[in-house]
DNA sequence: TGTACATCAGTGAACGCGCGTTCACTGATGTAC
DNA sequence: TGTACATCAGTGAACGCGCGTTCACTGATGTAC
C-alpha cells in the first residue's frame, strides 16, 4: 500500500543523505551520482528529492556539515581516551582508524570531495581539516610536549600531521574492511609517519 | 567539407585523451565525464571513441600511463637541476610546482583518481607514487645525507615526503594558476613540511 | 476545545533530451606477390 | 612497379533508455482565533 503520509520530520531527508553515502560506500564516486539513482536507493519517489535539496551539490554540502560532526566526535573520543603522553601517537592513530572503519562511507566521501567537482564541497572539507588541525595544535600546546616551537611552527606541525593521517585514510579506504593484516600495516606505517614528524618537531629550530 | 580520412595514426586517440584532460582541467570530475561529452570536446563523432577505448575507464587507465611519463620527466629535471645539496629541498619543491602548473590537468586527474571510481586507475596512480617514492629513496641513498637510516626507514621517509608533496598538490590545484601570492605561500609551506620531515629523519633512531 | 486555513512533504504522470551503443558504410593505408 | 585484398579508422543514422525537472494533486500537521 502507498504510504504517503509524512513521518518524522526530516526522515526522508536523512534517507536521501544516507542513500548517497551508501552508494559512495559501495565504490561509486559522488560526482557521478544522479538524483533518480539516490532516490531509488532511498526508496523514495524522485520528486521528493526537491523537497529537501536544490540539487546534488546541495546534498553534498549538507553531507560536509555532518562530516564535521563525525570528526568532532572522533576528536572528543581521542581526548578522553589518550591518557599516557608516551602512547599519544599510537592511541590516536588507533582511534582514528577505528572511526574511519565505523564511518567508512563518510570518510570516502571526504577523500573524494577533496578533489571533487564542487568548489563549495571542496572548500567545506578543507575547512573541516583546518579546524581539526588547529584543535590538534591547541592540544599540543596544552600538553607542552613541544614547548620550544613558535605558534606558527606548531600550526605547521599539526597541519602536516593531519595531512599525513588524511593520506593514510586513502590507503585505508583502498583495502577491504576485513583485511586485518593490511589494516594493521597501515596503522603501523601511519604511526611511524607521525613519530617521524614529531622527532622533526622536537629538533626543529625555526629559521630566522 | 567532411574530413573523414585517417590522419596520423593515433591522432584521434590523442585528441580524445586531451579532451578528457581539458574537461578535467576545467573543473569537471573524471568520474562524471561521458563518452559523448568527450568526443564532442575532441571534435570527433561519438562512434570514433570505440575505435580507441572500450569505455571511459579504459581511457582513464591510458591517462595514468601518460601521467607516469610526466612524473618521470619531472624527476629527470629535478635530478639535473638540483646542484647544491643544501638547496635540495627548496629547488625540488620549486621544480615540482612549476611542473604541476605546466601540467595542471594531468595533476588534477591524478588527485581525482586517488579517490576515484575505478579501482584500476586508483591502483595505477598509487603505483606511480610508489615508484616515485622508491626513486627518491635511491637518490637519498646516493647522496648519503641520511646515512644512519636503515633502508626501511629511508623508504618510509621518502614515502612521507611524496605524500606531503601530493597533498600540497591539492592545495595548488585549488587556487587560480595566476594567483602568484597563494602559490608562493604553498611553495613555502611545502618546503617547510619537507624540512621538518628531514629534521625528523636526521634525528631518527630506528625503534628496536 | 473546535474550526478554518496555511504550510509542508509526500505522490504519480508526463516532458523532452542526451546518453551509450550498435550497425552498415566508406575510403585511406599497409601488405603479398 | 602494379594489382588485389585485408585492415584500419573514420562516418551518420538509429535504437531504446534513464535522466532531471515540472506539474497538479493529496492528506497530515501546525497555527490563529
Amino acid at each position: 500500500m502507498a504510504e504517503k503520509q509524512r513521518r518524522k520530520p526530516g526522515e526522508t531527508r536523512e534517507k536521501l543523505m544516507n542513500a548517497a553515502l551508501t552508494l559512495v560506500g559501495k565504490g561509486r564516486h559522488f560526482a557521478s551520482l544522479g538524483i533518480r539513482e539516490v532516490t531509488r536507493q532511498a526508496g523514495v519517489v524522485p520528486t521528493s528529492f526537491y523537497r529537501h535539496f536544490r540539487n546534488m551539490d546541495d546534498l553534498g554540502l549538507q553531507l560536509v556539515d555532518e562530516l564535521g560532526l563525525v570528526l568532532r566526535r572522533m576528536m572528543r573520543e581521542a581526548r578522553a581516551n589518550v591518557l599516557q603522553a608516551d602512547k599519544l601517537i599510537e592511541e590516536s592513530v588507533a582511534i582514528f582508524i577505528s572511526h574511519a572503519q565505523a564511518n567508512r562511507s563518510f570518510f570516502m566521501f571526504m577523500a573524494q570531495g577533496l578533489a571533487g567537482e564542487s568548489r563549495a564541497v571542496q572548500e567545506g572539507i578543507r575547512s573541516e581539516m583546518r579546524f581539526f588541525a588547529s584543535e590538534l595544535a591547541n592540544d599540543l600546546r596544552r600538553l607542552r610536549l613541544v614547548d620550544h616551537l613558535t605558534d606558527q611552527d606548531l600550526d605547521m606541525t599539526a597541519d602536516l600531521v593531519v595531512r599525513s593521517v588524511a593520506f593514510s585514510l586513502t590507503d585505508l579506504l583502498g583495502v577491504s574492511p576485513d583485511d586485518d593484516y593490511q589494516i594493521e600495516q597501515i596503522r603501523k606505517r601511519t604511526t611511524r609517519f607521525l613519530q617521524l614528524i614529531f622527532v622533526g618537531a622536537a629538533n626543529w629550530k625555526s629559521p630566522g
